[in-house]
DNA sequence: ATATGTGCAAAGGGTTTGCAGATAT
DNA sequence: ATATCTGCAAACCCTTTGCACATAT
């Protein structure tokens, strides 16, 4: 589990672990998506080449897809959107505003737990991942006048 | 609201009702996706074609956007999945398995629809649809031996 | 009658792949 | 030293678009 803002040293560790090397262009990655909090690939590319313009988008892909599968990013599917991508965190919910397109990060309570809990014991489902997506407007779009 | 295997005397109301013509394009696509309960759109080509086999891709593209925007059609983005699709019904948790890609539909109790509101409350986030996927290993892929 | 919808084929855009040169360990 | 990674360009989808013909109302 990875916290959002770690720095280079520590996505250093994080890529060692899963057995991947520490090559500049994964930790820009890494720091992108951390500092982002969650971006789509797109986003990352031009994030990516504000400080290190030479890294090509077959690396950006190439990357994402080594780090889904080693478990140290998570894919965060939207929609009508493209997926973002997030650091592997706790399991969370996402709010995410159907007009500016901003997704919000909550915490994921005890209780909410418990009911996930209900449902693997209820149907045999041995769930592994819970993945919670609230779909509405955030305070700005509320109140902004369009 | 839509209940699954409505027959087609129902989905030309529900067309009507938004005002898309009952075309048998439309009508067979309702049907496919109201028969299988949650569809790709590769899925939705096949199973159209079984029946229909002059429909054309671009067709079938073009209905389901429409059936998007007007709201009688909803998508369900998955992780590592193309999305697939099913007719409006009430929320509800989808149940998806990792191993063998089945999904299956779970009710949204009322304690559950409580934390969503409390959410709402807490955020100031005006919630208007939510999506909840718990990825997991259905009783089957459990007990498979591989 | 006429506004919509369909099918075709071409265009478009995002993602993947293969390979030679570069890099991390 | 060498297994792995990067960048490039081509290949590959899937999805969208434009247009002439067909159809629902």
């Amino acid at each position: 589990m990875i916290e959002r803002g770690k720095m280079m040293k520590e996505y250093r560790a994080v890529l060692k672990a899963v057995g991947l090397k520490a090559t500049i262009q994964r930790l820009k990655l890494m720091e992108v998506i951390g500092h982002s909090g969650h971006i789509t690939v797109d986003d990352m590319v031009v994030a990516v080449h504000e400080s290190h313009p030479s890294i090509s988008v077959a690396t950006v892909y190439k990357n994402i897809s080594q780090m889904l599968e080693s478990g140290i990013v998570v894919e965060i599917p939207i929609v009508g959107q493209k997926s973002q991508y997030e650091l592997k965190k706790m399991d969370h919910i996402h709010l995410i505003c159907t007009d500016c397109g901003f997704v919000e990060d909550e915490q994921l309570d005890i209780a909410f737990d418990q009911k996930l809990n209900y449902a693997v014991t209820k149907d045999s489902f041995l769930i592994t991942r819970s993945q919670i997506n609230l779909y509405g407007l955030c305070y700005n779009c509320q109140t902004v006048v369009k």
